[in-house]
DNA sequence: ACCTGAACACCGTTCAAGT
DNA sequence: ACCTGAACACCGTTCAAGT
């Protein structure tokens, strides 16, 4: 290993993907440099760069394979509100099971096909019966927005010492996105089909 | 300018902090690096390590700085929700008013003062009447997640394509705001002395 | 006390060269 | 087509040395 192949190659894009989200798992974004991934890869630095543009291009592919994760893992049968929540939960579910996701998210561009493709599917199903297109696109960037910035709160040890460090954060966010998709004041859950994340059925 | 000074010293935190602002104003924070901000001041890089012990530490006090300003913008007189919405509003303009400050607060740490006297001096003017101190500190974090969140969000070119360009971009989040805070679930802003943001009297 | 100059390890990126 | 090795500019950080 390590040495110019003669036969199929020893990369991929989503070999590169992966093992870079798995660098991002295990030492944080700080540490996550082309060499660190290369390394993991048993593989030089340079050779990444026959396969992706810049390190700019390997965030904005990360990034596009944590969003097309989120949307695998919701019931393709929701539209409307119930989307709306799901989508927010199952955001929050992914942001903490990938160390520093939503700081990763906040660097990295946004592919061709997340933007053409995926959240035109995505708002497309959100609007709904009472729902317009403009406020389907309203609600999906207040949703991201809360999703994205309150893993990055919490994602900061001093602020989550300030914001109480019992397990009831998941609650407080909840009753946000709550209020933000149901526009209920507080307490209880609305009554939604899978109120929790859903795994991919493959 | 530039050679050892024997008398009053050239440099100092807040000198150091405004320079470190200007410069991500004017060129972004990917351009943020040490050496420029030294440049802007006509000094070597390692003087800037005789105010600040690493780079993470002068992040730590431009947002310290920001957080501040917004603070200061705030009517004293203003208690619990309208409080919070009066905050939502300013820590928006002011993240639209210096590009990528909320990139930077998402990188920076949270200093002493603004986790032991500025968080919680806020915290005990929203919790009025019928606010709790849990309560408030979670719908202080909801609003800042959001805030950041979506300056986030716009901040990404391919996203703002996305989200529509218009300039409704102001209103949707006030929408958002509102539901968080007041619990409103679409149009008009509820009656607040001071709908949008004052500037500090000094 | 306050700042420079030189040095170090690390990084992203390019490119000729190998297979 | 696919990968290495060497080189480049830049970065954050340290530290002895100057005033």
């Amino acid at each position: 290993m390590g040495r110019p192949k003669a036969g199929e190659p020893e990369l991929a894009r989503d070999v590169i993907i992966d093992a870079a989200i798995e660098t991002l798992k295990a030492d944080g974004i700080a540490a996550l440099s082309l060499a660190r991934i290369a390394a993991s890869l048993n593989v030089q630095t340079p050779a990444l760069y026959w396969y992706f543009r810049s390190k700019a291009d390997v965030y904005t592919y990360m990034s596009e394979k944590i969003f097309r994760d989120v949307l695998d893992s919701l019931d393709p049968e929701l539209v409307g509100r119930d989307l709306l929540w799901a989508f927010g939960c199952a955001m929050r579910h992914k942001q903490c099971a990938i160390r520093d996701a939503a700081k990763l998210i906040s660097m990295a561009g946004v592919s061709d096909e997340v933007r053409t493709i995926l959240v035109p599917g995505l708002l497309a199903r959100v609007a709904d019966r009472d729902i317009t297109a403009s406020q389907a696109r309203n609600y999906l960037t207040a949703i991201q927005s809360l999703s994205l910035g309150w893993a990055i709160f919490e994602s900061n040890p001093a602020t989550s010492e300030v914001m109480r460090r019992s397990g009831d954060g998941d609650i407080a966010y909840r009753d946000a996105l709550a209020r933000l998709v149901f526009g209920v004041v507080l307490g209880e859950s609305p009554a939604v089909s899978g109120t929790d994340h859903q795994e991919p059925s493959s």
